[in-house]
DNA sequence: CAGTTGACGGCCC
DNA sequence: GGGGCCGCCAACT
């Protein structure tokens, strides 16, 4: 199989290594990915999304809690729907970073 | 082939 | 404390 794996691949296995009822930053993606300035390469990566069915893009947010505007791939608001469902809490709006930012050992 | 943009993050002023 | 700018890699035109 492929030895090599793209950075697009790279940014879409630590997307769907976000357990359930928590969410990550791009920054942390990025991270996880390899390098943190990868931030907005994963945001291009997450907006190609070739596999939104099985990328929970939707658990990728801003540092600020925030999901991007362009997260309307269905229905922004679908979003905070599919987190709530998982557990997620959110503040005004926001995903509560404090209490669901995905917590990486790793790292 | 080269230039610009992009679903961001972090640092500087 | 708040606002603005630059930096990173890759893809798109």
């Amino acid at each position: 199989m492929d030895k090599e794996k793209n950075t697009f691949e790279r940014i879409y296995e630590a997307v769907k290594r976000i357990p359930k009822g928590q969410v990550a930053t791009y920054g942390q993606i990025a991270a996880l990915a390899g390098n943190r300035r990868w931030a907005r390469v994963v945001g291009y990566a997450l907006h190609a999304n070739p596999d939104s069915e099985h990328i929970p893009c939707y658990r990728v947010v801003t540092k600020d809690g925030n999901v991007s505007q362009a997260f309307a791939f269905g229905g922004a608001n679908r979003q905070v729907e599919l987190l709530m469902a998982e557990g997620v809490t959110f503040l005004d709006g926001r995903v509560d970073m404090e209490k669901h930012q995905w917590d990486t050992p790793w790292l």
